[in-house]
DNA sequence: GCCGGTCCGGTGACACGTCAACCAGTTCAC
DNA sequence: GTGAACTGGTTGACGTGTCACCGGACCGGC
């Protein structure tokens, strides 16, 4: 373990901890405050604003699932749970057999209405405000860069 | 839905997004790798990483769950899943009856002794190899920043 | 038509984190 | 000392994500 290694320099070591450790913190604050203030949890609301961006409010599971970057498994699982708790409907499609949609509900739009506002908001204060904008676009291009590597990497 | 609220700008909803997709994605793959490399998860590699840094091997759960930003509960049950995976061991304090310790085992040191290279190697040619070393010290300025105003925000 | 490949989605088992409640040991005021 | 408050850890229920696997629907060549 101590040999032909290149381990991290202690900067390096920092910037990385710091940079999870950033990730962890802001992510688990803001679906804390989704959950307690909006009874939505941080997927649920990504899947809201996935089904309010088109005009009928409907789209099927595939479209929703390479949309937001989920395993086909892990969709089904969570529009059933979604559907317990009324915020979306299941729809079948006449002409593919195979295809199923997810259509917002009222309820869901009433939630996600109440939501939106809150997690902007909060996006703002629990992050985009303590960042100068040059250090946002820095942050947007690195952002960018670095997952169009992981990209090319498992293609 | 539209008024008196400031919704983010194309700019900002891009740097947001870009960020967020970026941790997922690096973490997913890090998660993935030590997973079918090591036959660890990444939350053994850190349990095992803060009690390799220790000379004996063991540490107390809120100890351990202090060094890790874990609640105890979280720690409990990781402890008694790593127990059952053979990495670590329980101990009893004499001292105070009420204490627990954890304490690496033989496979668990062998188990990150092969996993630590893995892990080095995969953060840097999935993330630091990407980064300038300026890009790197922004970020790490940037992360440690945010980190202590969300601090300052839940005091 | 039919048959193999592909595509869409669902299912069950499991690992994980959170929350709330709980219990036993310790501490401290009095 | 005794009782209240606190501390360290455990437990069970729940929501969540992943994986491996299945099953039905579509599509291509023949």
């Amino acid at each position: 373990m101590t040999d032909g290694v290149n381990w991290l320099t202690a900067e390096e070591q920092h910037a990385w901890r710091s940079f999870v450790r950033l990730h962890e913190r802001l992510i688990g604050r803001l679906a804390h405050l989704l959950q307690t203030e909006s009874r939505l949890s941080a997927t649920d609301y990504a899947v809201l604003v996935n089904l309010t961006d088109v005009p009928d409010g409907r789209r099927q599971y595939q479209d929703l699932a390479r949309a937001l970057e989920w395993e086909k498994s892990r969709m089904s699982h969570h529009i059933t749970r979604m559907i317990g708790r009324g915020l979306v409907a299941r729809e079948e499609s006449p002409q593919d057999g195979r295809a199923a949609y997810a259509v917002i509900t009222e309820a869901g739009r009433e939630a996600i209405a109440a939501a939106a506002p809150l997690h902007v908001q909060a996006v703002r204060s629990l992050f985009l405000d303590h960042l100068a904008p040059a250090e946002l676009r820095a942050l947007a291009e690195i952002s960018v860069r670095v997952v169009e590597k992981l990209d090319e990497n498992d293609a």
